[in-house]
RNA sequence: GGCGGCUUAGCCAAGCGGUAAGGCCGAGGUCUGCAAAACCUCUAUGCGGCGGUUCAAAUCCGCCAGCCGCCUCCA
């Protein structure tokens, strides 16, 4: 039996992963901030983590996914203020944009999508717990938490307190504060009319570290198996769960920590200083989900990955010759019955290796070679339906990559197939003007045409 | 300033000590009325630079350069 093995952050090595319930693992992932469209930085992390957990339920496991809404955050009430509208209702717009594109990229729904604002009582237990055992401490209306009283501070990034304090020079402290490194559990407001929560310190907001340790242990208890993000949280935010949750309950708050690398533009940081922020909704106006989807998974999910017009399509084209190689395939005489071919071995085997997304499309593209150049028709679908299997398991939607859109109706479909027979019979009476010209009329509107054996033709929208 | 990461062909990218996967683009050919798709062939004696360890290095070590990230509630 293969094992799975992943790269662990806090080890900074690769290890066996065995989660502590043999038939169900827990993973939580830190999920977006709900104050804006989201960006294909929020694609690379979504697809990312939909593939780790489709991937971890082929190999067998039963998976509880995990990914939070952030809404309640500066950020949500300063969009507030520019826009003019009440914060809950920015981060439900933005949630709800966030859903299409999960939609639009396959993203698969976790099982839980806990939100900040649904787990207050949850977090003022939590930091009445800390208080009491001396891990935190109330300045006026301010809690913090005392990274002193926890030993394994740094543990996470890799560094002391010392040596985190020595970085930490440059910028600027709350002089209130204990220790330079103390993180707010919860923030009084300042103005009265500030957007705030009651609690039992008075009116104010909770610190963002501290919904993610809040909603974890309500969820699934002390200690999960996984525990996903951007690279860019490991510090603080990873490092400030760690401290709070362990604090509290003195036992391993994430087994396993894994992170994703950042999206560049063009070789740059992402961000909107740079005028090169790219939502998902405007990358899927020039591409295709799938081509998305491929270009992220093209590369090790650890790895940096830069966006670059070109990259995206060379994306679409691979896509493209997958697609091609599916020919004839209908969704409804897809066989599942195939389970220990090679090509299925070979993808378990080197996703199990840290999630080889790359090295598992170079075995799709291989059973692409074996489609195209098999005469055997039984031995071409059995390989067809392994494509598409494996296909669906990192993710893609190949069949529906020829298909009308749904919401273009039939008489629209009717036209093209009346024009492309009214070509075949100009090709037929070796009219080749006509035909060609209707040909490229079709193509203008991105209908291609094609011509097969035995005077027969088949058409498809090009991505 | 502190810490971490990355640098492989024109482009994207795997590689985890045993002699450079895969995709895109490009060139030539087969097929075709022409296309498209497909197929066949070709495309890094080379892995940022310089040293070192080793029988053997893209892979390990050191130094240098460039880029990226975190240390500012950014995935």
């Amino acid at each position: 039996m293969t094992q799975l093995t992943v790269f662990n952050n806090l080890t900074r090595k690769k290890e066996t992963f065995s989660p502590q319930d043999p038939n169900n693992v827990s993973i939580y992932t830190c999920g977006p901030t709900v104050y804006d469209h989201s960006h294909i930085g929020h694609a690379r992390s979504a697809v990312t983590w939909d593939t780790i957990v489709r991937f971890m339920k082929f190999f067998g496991y039963k998976v509880t996914w995990t990914r939070n809404i952030t809404d309640i955050d500066d950020k949500i009430i300063n969009k507030a203020k520019e826009i003019n509208i009440h914060p809950d209702k920015v981060s439900r717009i933005y949630t709800y944009s966030f859903h299409e594109d999960m939609l639009a990229l396959n993203v698969e729904w976790p099982d839980f999508e806990p939100r900040a604002t649904q787990h207050l009582s949850q977090m003022y237990d939590f930091i009445n717990s800390l208080i009491k055992n001396g891990a935190a401490y109330r300045i006026d209306n301010d809690v913090y938490f005392s990274v002193t009283s926890f030993k394994n501070y740094g543990k996470l990034k890799g560094q002391s307190i010392n040596e985190l304090e020595k970085g930490f020079g440059r910028i600027e402290s709350n002089p209130k504060k204990k220790h330079k490194l103390d993180f707010a559990l919860w923030k009084g407001i300042k103005e009265p009319s500030e957007y705030a929560f009651d609690s039992p310190w008075g009116k104010g907001r909770p610190g963002w570290h501290l919904e993610c340790s809040a909603m974890n242990l309500s969820i699934y208890g002390e200690t999960i198996d996984i525990h996903g993000g951007g690279d860019d949280l490991v510090f603080p935010h990873h490092e400030n769960e760690i401290a709070q949750s362990e604090s509290l309950t003195g036992k391993t708050f994430a087994r396993y920590w894994l992170h994703n690398g950042m999206i560049m533009v063009d070789g740059k940081k992402m961000a909107k200083s740079e005028g090169n922020f790219i939502t998902i909704k405007q990358a899927l106006r020039n591409t295709t989900s799938n081509a998305l989807r491929f270009f992220i998974l093209n590369s090790h999910y650890r790895m940096p990955l830069n966006f670059t017009e070109e990259a995206i399509s060379a994306a679409q084209n691979g896509i493209n010759r997958l697609v091609e190689s599916l020919d004839g395939v209908e969704s409804e005489n897809f066989e599942t019955n195939f389970s220990e071919n090679e090509f299925v071995n070979e993808f378990r085997a080197v996703m199990s290796d840290d999630f080889n997304s790359p090295k598992a499309l170079s075995v799709l593209f291989k059973l692409t070679d074996k489609i195209n150049t098999e005469k055997d028709q039984k031995n071409k679908t059995q390989s067809q339906n392994t494509l598409l299997y494996l296909s669906n398991i990192l993710g893609f939607n190949l069949l529906s990559s020829n298909k009308i859109d749904s919401c273009i109706n039939n008489s629209l479909s009717k036209l093209i197939e009346n024009l492309v027979h009214l070509r075949n019979d100009f090709k037929t009476h070796k009219d080749y003007k006509n035909a060609d010209k209707i040909r490229d009329i079709l193509n203008e509107s991105k209908i291609e045409v094609k011509d097969l054996a035995e005077n027969k033709y088949k058409w498809q929208i090009k991505p």
